[in-house]
DNA sequence: AGACCCAGGTTTTTT
DNA sequence: ACCTGGGTCT
């Protein structure tokens, strides 16, 4: 037992308790990660198959660092061969195996986002709804809500009770249509198809029940109608299944998860052990006690009280600044006095917002006074267009009937195929269901364009043909992507793309870097081919798209992309009326969830929490009014009081002074 | 076909 | 302030 040691007796019954049912309820940073990590040791410890264990969590990197962490606990070996990835790198995985008994071939492609715009437009013009006042993005959400309930398309056509409903569940059931005959799936299909498949094969289910005998899953209160299905399916047989989380940290709702799940799992497992974790290893008492306050509002949760063996710690700043330029100014400044003599490291500093827009401005006041940043998802490098278009051009390699990708680089860079011979091409399609890619090569195309597009299209198609080949024999992946983005004219179409110079040579920059990250995927993973390296790309999360400095810097991201994540000194920006809460959450009814959002960034910070918001903000590139969020009342005034940035600082001591001067002394010489 | 310009809408959160 | 889409001109 001297595994377990190291764990406190809430964490340690947790940890111990190997069969049956159980619910560990987790408060913010009570140690969550470490009780399912030592647990999965103490069962390999037990000797437990490393095979038969299922871990989910939430993010790639929550897992990839329960897998190092275990290793260090048993060994390396056994730690490999527990099955730890997210719901949905789970999936891709199941569906790898026996997809094609549910009508799908093993090189299916995952759509992203544009994609699934865009197959929603083509859905509607086939229904003829062109004309009609449809919110495409409505839709989408629709789509993807009928999936997270298990919904299929008959079903919602059957269940639909208005106008709007009856035109949302026929583009579902044509969307799904489309999907299907270019080979793709959108990303909650990859749970939707496994359920599928499960039930309507039997026998696969079976080889899964019997070998995940034991499950854990990370995250459960952000558990959809989909993964629970998958959960209980799983689990049928021996119920032997951990859960852990804290309903307090619910953030997903507008996702699909039903906090239900968490709040009634003893109604779902029968017998269920529950185990609350409350010690807090994280924050201060202050920062713990607003977190409570604030929390305490809401009504439907299970009650918790959070303590911490820390002290009372640092008083909570709430700081009002004049416009969002003060506030920016304000948080550099902040940043600025407490590195004052190098006394700490960039890495200690998070900024937190709730809308990633909200980041723009702080990057130019922490760009102007060269501080080194990272950004943690947003409008990253993976979702620039030169990105997504060289992803198109390797997707069609995979799976030829990928219309979606077809569609972007047809034509990038200029090939002669404008406008009007896409048009032809629709058109086409209509009577000819084939593939874009094999309508291109008819003549009945080639005809009908320019001749010199018709042999740019030859070209195109030969190139592609030539390298399917090579990327099934060749084995240096990222030099072959290179040899076919360069022979396909991608790599200097950028420069007659983008006309700037400067635009286009950054363009290009980019496209390396991502060659660099294959060459980086092809160095450390073991089943290395252009397929993989494709589904890990659609599968990457927020947490996986850091961009900015490689060394010490500090970190700005959303509230939700910071679940699970802790900080020496946190900042919570704009803290207004209509931001945050954010005033469609107003509209949908759902400010608890808001205020756990709230709750969530509070409990990021270890010592240091400072909250601020702004009077007058741009918007729509107008000034406008702000009026402070009602979340602030929920602080008691004991923990922190509103303040101006001026009444934030203190002087610098004299010490802190000479220490300073030494420094300056000691680079130029006196 | 493609470059260029202007108008209008746009911002929640994401696997 | 920024991006998309529609429209016009070469």
């Amino acid at each position: 037992m001297s595994l377990l040691e190291g764990l406190n007796d809430t964490q340690r019954e947790a940890a111990a308790t190997l069969n049956g049912p159980v619910l560990v309820l987790a408060g913010a940073g009570t140690g969550k990660t470490r009780v399912i990590t030592y647990r999965i040791a103490n069962m390999l410890e037990n000797h437990i198959k490393a095979e038969n264990i299922l871990a989910v969590t939430f993010t790639n990197k929550a897992a990839k660092e329960m897998q190092e962490r275990i290793g260090t606990l048993i060994s390396e070996e056994d730690a490999k061969a527990v099955t730890i990835g997210t719901f949905h790198s789970f999936c891709v995985r199941v569906l790898h195996q026996d997809i094609t008994k549910i009508g799908f071939t093993r090189n299916f492609t995952i759509a992203i986002q544009g994609d699934q715009k865009g197959i929603v437009k083509q859905a509607l013009a086939e229904l003829c709804y062109h004309r009609d006042d449809i919110d495409c993005d409505k839709v989408a959400q629709d789509i993807s809500n009928y999936k997270n309930s298990l919904i299929n398309p008959t079903e919602a056509k059957m269940e639909a009770v208005n106008n709007i409903e009856v035109k949302s569940a026929n583009i579902y059931e044509r969307y799904q249509q489309i999907l299907k005959n270019q080979n793709m799936l959108d990303f909650d299909d990859l749970l939707y198809y496994v359920i599928k498949l499960w039930e309507e094969c039997p026998k696969v289910l079976k080889k899964y029940q019997e070998l995940y005998r034991y499950i854990l899953v990370d995250e459960y209160q952000d558990t959809n109608g989909v993964q629970f299905r998958m959960l209980e399916l799983l689990t049928k047989t021996n119920q032997n299944i951990c859960v852990v989380g804290d309903d307090d940290q619910s953030i997903y709702g507008w996702r699909g998860a039903v906090v239900d799940y968490i709040l009634n799992f003893q109604d779902y497992f029968k017998n269920a052990k529950v185990v609350k974790l409350e010690q807090n290893y994280r924050s201060t008492n202050n920062i713990l006690l607003a977190a409570n306050n604030v929390i305490s509002v809401n009504k439907n949760r299970h009650s918790k009280a959070l303590w911490s063996a820390k002290g009372a710690g640092a008083d909570i700043a709430i700081i009002r600044n004049n416009n969002a330029e003060a506030e920016a100014l304000f948080v550099v400044d902040a940043i600025l006095e407490e590195r004052f003599g190098y006394k700490t490291s960039y890495d200690n500093f998070a900024i937190l917002y709730r809308s990633n827009h909200l980041s723009r401005i702080l990057e130019m006041e922490l760009k102007k006074a060269r501080i080194p940043y990272k950004i943690v998802g947003g409008q990253s490098f993976y979702q620039r267009k030169e990105i997504i278009d060289a992803i198109a051009y390797l997707k069609l390699i995979v799976n030829y009937k990928d219309d979606q990708s077809l569609f972007r680089i047809l034509n990038v860079p200029p090939r002669g195929i404008g406008d009007k011979s896409i048009e032809t091409l629709k058109e086409i399609q209509l009577t000819d269901k084939r593939p874009f890619y094999e309508l291109i090569q008819t003549e009945e195309f080639l005809l009908k364009i320019s001749s010199k597009a018709r042999k740019e299209t030859e070209n195109f198609i030969a190139t592609i043909e030539k390298y399917k080949d090579i990327f099934f024999t060749e084995d240096n992946l990222s030099q072959t992507v290179n040899d076919y983005l360069s022979d396909v004219g991608y790599l200097n179409g950028i420069l007659k793309i983008y006309k700037k110079r400067e635009e286009s040579e950054k363009r290009q920059e980019n496209i390396y870097e991502l060659i660099n990250s294959v060459d980086y995927y092809e160095r450390h993973n073991s089943d290395i081919s252009l397929i993989n390296f494709l589904e890990k790309f659609s599968l990457m999360d927020q947490n996986d798209k850091e961009e900015g400095e490689d060394g010490e810097s500090v970190t700005l991201m959303t509230v939700h992309a910071s679940k699970g994540l802790e900080y020496p000194f946190v900042f919570v920006v704009g803290l207004e009326k209509g931001l945050f809460p954010h005033f469609r959450s107003v509209e949908e009814n759902s400010e608890d969830e808001e205020r756990r959002l709230f709750y969530v960034a509070i409990t990021r910070a270890q010592e240091n929490l400072v909250i601020s918001f702004a009077m007058e903000r741009n918007k729509y590139g107008k000034n406008e009014r702000q009026i402070p969020s009602h979340f602030l009342d929920d602080i008691p005034e004991e923990l922190g009081t509103v303040m101006l940035a001026d009444q934030y600082f203190t002087p610098p001591t004299d010490e802190d002074l000479g220490a300073e001067m030494d420094k300056i002394i000691a680079k130029f010489g006196s």
